[in-house]
DNA sequence: CGTGATGATGACCACGTTTGCATACTCGGC
DNA sequence: GCCGAGTATGCAAACGTGGTCATCATCACG
């Protein structure tokens, strides 16, 4: 069916060999016969086939990407960086989608591991030894996710709360909440930990922990009568979704946004400058991350002597919007009441 | 290093061909050598080489998907349904976004050819001979695009444009704009047309064609000043991003949505219940779509011998929310201005 | 007890490519 | 003019699996 070496061979007139050659290590041809082969290769339309190229070299030629859930739109647009990235480098990518279930990540990591010279997880939400024990069947990279000194694409997350929650000290507000995303996560812990670190250097500033919520926005819906009863006069939300949620549920309490409550939401998705009220949010370039992730992987990939243990720390930004201002003082929230 | 089929029939004590025989036909062996072989594969953790399977059955267990944009939630969605569902049928995907760019989708799927065993291709911006040629290379599902008697699952944009205009003119809309997608998208043309159809049937009512534009916010936020312009009371937008742009348009330009204008999306994407005004949007279950892409490409490559030309069609639904109202009587208008 | 049928299993080739090694050929220097 | 060095190319093995065919054992039946 597919026209295959043997076919350019006898059509060239060479040995299946010098056609290999040809596409592998030109320089050790002649260039007349270097010459014939491509072009005769051209006009059969000969395309090498990968599973033959791959049971010998060991290598496929593709990389995966196992994300929590595909319709997150962080996870889409690292997705895309990704995507992007690999194919400029020559690899094809596999991708799979745990629906946010711990569980299954290793199980998806081990069944393409056959398939793929390597893997990236974004936000993997297994336990650390898990994804140890991964990483030494397979080359693994993490993004937005620190386990050991595993190769990761790092989010500074310290700076990133402490972005959304200076801003919100300079408006004013001294009671903040933190509505988190899912306790498995790993930026969620390591946001709550940095926002108390912040918080404890101010001692006339609080944080409320208002618990753990699923990172969509009925996650933040679950969370908004909480955020009304914790007495809080700003939230910072696990992500943008969940902020979404808590705008909703505000709104729907009567509660007004920014003028009762600010909130920040962290991401900074494209949608969040069109909700209402826009919501202010600390994020990063998403692509950037996905296109750091696949970077790293081929280099890991193309160099495997180099040093394994390789951090990439990316920078939060904050955007402001609309769902904050400055706090009301104690009067006028009285005036209201 | 991994672990072959040789490796398991030496420990077996069988012969290799009956490794192969316990995995691809065990009815064939004596349940005693079966349980042996299936035991000493589990303990030495074997797992089939793919690449050098599907060097001899042709067959890689690997499906492709092309979307135009991995950002754009309504792909996202789609691709999380043929992931979902292909994974459940044995099969891995290999993912690629073509940048909107119908020059690279052909590139796109010759590039997977020899990697997958077919392509699933959603709302491809390619002409529809370059489609055709394409399904004489490799097995082709199109999703969101009728292109002659290939393989699609399509939605029922008449319906959808129908379901749309129907309201609108239940509301008292009798000037209604549409906000073209790209000139090269197929299901703009066919809501274009659908729309023009169903305007047809009420001699009463008008349908003013704003032109293309973008599928994204951006090309909402571009179309808003022509719409306010136009005399319409009510506009059906290509997709829900367009929407939103519009939203966002019409609020800075100080036009009350849906007080002076309604608007209608399309997708109703998950977002769409959070934008403000809410949008009222016609809209499929999107994962849906993407499920039963899978499905049809996989029973093709289950049974190729079955008639290639399978339509399936996904119905719209209305979801109305805060974005459209009862136009404005012309007094009420006036008053305003 | 012999013969044919049935069923289980092993030996071997093929798939399309890469790669080490052998070989033939070229060219420069004495 | 011959030899060594270097270079271009062919040969063949190997990767791990699936499938075909032959072989051998077992068993039923005559």
């Amino acid at each position: 069916m597919a026209v295959s070496a043997r076919d350019v061979a006898r059509v060239a007139g060479v040995s299946v060999s010098t056609v290999s050659r040809a596409l592998s290590r030109p320089d050790d041809l002649a260039p007349e016969t270097l010459a014939k082969v491509l072009e005769t290769a051209r006009m059969l339309g000969y395309r090498p086939n990968p599973a033959a190229r791959g049971l010998i070299t060991g290598r496929t030629g593709t990389i995966g990407l196992i994300v929590p859930d595909l319709e997150n739109p962080f996870f889409s647009s690292v997705t895309k960086g990704v995507q992007a990235r690999a194919r400029a480098a020559g690899y094809g990518v596999v991708i799979a989608d745990s629906d946010e279930d711990p569980s299954q990540e290793a199980d998806l990591v081990r069944e393409m591991s056959r398939q793929v010279d390597g893997v990236v997880m974004c936000s993997p939400r297994s336990p650390d030894d898990v994804l140890a024990a991964l990483a030494t069947e397979t080359t693994l990279v993490l993004v937005n996710r620190r386990c050991g000194s595993l190769p990761a694409v790092l989010i500074d997350n310290l700076e990133g709360v402490r972005l959304a929650l200076e801003h919100l000290r300079a408006l004013g507000h001294r009671t903040i909440a933190y509505v988190g995303g899912p306790a498995t996560s790993w930026s969620n812990r390591a946001r709550l930990t940095a926002a108390r670190a912040i918080v404890a250097e101010h001692p006339d500033t609080e944080l409320v922990d208002l618990g753990s919520f699923q990172p969509y926005v009925s996650g933040g819906i679950a969370a908004g009568d909480l955020l009304i009863a914790s007495g809080a006069s700003a939230a910072l939300a696990y992500n943008d979704l969940v902020a979404f949620g808590l705008l909703d549920r505000l709104k729907q309490r009567g509660v007004q946004v920014p003028d009762d409550i600010s909130v920040v939401g962290v991401d900074n998705i494209p949608m969040s400058a069109l909700s209402s009220p826009a919501l202010t949010s600390v994020g990063i370039p998403l692509v950037n991350c996905g296109r750091a992730g696949a970077d790293v992987l081929v280099s890991l990939l193309r160099h495997p002597d180099q040093p394994p243990t390789h951090h990439h720390d990316l920078s939060f930004q904050l955007v402001v919007r609309d769902s904050t201002a400055p706090r009301r003082s104690s009067e006028s929230l009285r005036d209201t009441a």
